[in-house]
DNA sequence: GTCTATATTTAGATAGAC
DNA sequence: GTCTATCTAAATATAGAC
């Protein structure tokens, strides 16, 4: 699996959103108060927008009453803030990951990375990465999410250049080419939007092509 | 300026927002109350969204009180839809031209109509393209901005399609293709999220060559 | 961990004068 | 076309019992 057309079955697959400060429950099933609430805010938010869901739906969808929310989270920001997180630090993790790798070429590298978030993005049932584009991201109790987000759009950037340099991409520029890739990869979100009903399989596999072919990189031995 | 490198500098050019129904004002500028509001409230919805500006600050923001939007619109809801119709329809006109033009060859339309799209969506003092992506937009009340965006979607799939029977482009499939240069030119909304300083030409000319890689044409005379 | 009861604030919208 | 005054509803959040 060390060719960027495995689909990155690692430690780290692109699953279920929550539980990011506690340790993954043992056994890993009934979701317990806290990921629950974490769960029906998150198809809420995706649905409605934050500022359009209030607490009560969000109890509702629980189960409780909406003061019992205040048990779990200290407001309701800070339910976003969690979900913002949990959804944007396996990405991170991977970038770090690919990164380091530095046995293997820079594009297999890259190519590999931009798989794993179109896979993240494009699966799960709800389309999660939405959250990215509420506006209120902006806000000041975001900031992690956004530097977390930052630091994958600067390793798309390291990638790029590195490949460029290795004689693997033919673009006018790196910076310009990556903040194109990073934009492409989270066009899936607004594809979600769209029409819900997406094959994540056949998303993978054409923006790959399509990265290739906008990097200008020459078809290697697995690639098209 | 029949070729999609000409910044298609027509009548309907991206220029300004607003005023949808009355014709547009004979000596253009005073902008009186009702395109203040849609003015004011455009830029409160991009930084804020929808649901998160009230009918205070926007009234604030005009230099009225808050009922005296009343007069100019019937709600809150209304003046979003104005401004996502009035945002659409430029791009929905251009869709319609390039689709009757069958003089030209249907890549040469396909690159004219993306070039026009993406300078809609990187010029302007705010990313009013961010409009789209408000949750708000699913509402029942938006469906004339939802059919004017399918019918630019529809557009483009009628347009690869028609550059891949030309022998003009070389992909799998003409829908996805499609939807991927739609997201590709959406993406933009993204990137200018991110960087608001963006340069409108640099980033058309860049989205325009990528989606000629993507497209897997052949370089035309004045296509590099 | 969840409840009831409630405080506090603020939202969108209307009435009617000028 | 804009104002003042105000209605009504609903939001987030807290206090404290169980």
């Amino acid at each position: 699996m060390n060719t960027h057309s495995a689909t990155a079955a690692d430690g780290r697959s692109p699953a279920t959103v929550a539980s990011p400060d506690r340790r993954a429950r043992p056994h890993g099933k009934p979701a317990v108060g806290r990921d629950r609430v974490l769960a029906s805010a998150a198809r809420l938010f995706v649905e409605q927008g934050y500022a359009a869901t209030t607490t009560r739906q969000i109890s509702a969808a629980v189960g409780i009453k909406q003061p019992s929310l205040y048990y779990h989270f200290p407001n309701k920001a800070a339910i976003l803030v969690e979900l913002l997180v949990a959804t944007a630090e396996p990405s991170m993790l991977a970038a770090r990951d690919m990164l380091a790798d530095r046995d293997r070429s820079p594009l297999d590298r890259l190519i590999e990375l931009i798989d794993f978030d179109v896979r993240l993005l494009a699966s799960g049932p709800w389309n999660i990465g939405s959250l990215y584009l509420l506006p209120e991201t902006a806000a000041p109790e975001c900031v992690r999410f956004r530097e977390l987000r930052s630091e994958l759009a600067a390793a798309y950037e390291t990638l790029v250049s590195a490949a460029i340099a290795a004689g693997e991409a033919n673009v006018e520029s790196g910076p310009r080419t990556a903040a194109l890739l990073f934009s492409l990869v989270e066009g899936v979100i607004l594809r979600r939007n769209d029409a819900s009903d997406i094959d994540a399989e056949q998303i993978a596999r054409d923006i790959q092509q399509a990265a290739i072919r906008v990097l200008g990189a020459t078809p290697g031995r697995d690639r098209a």
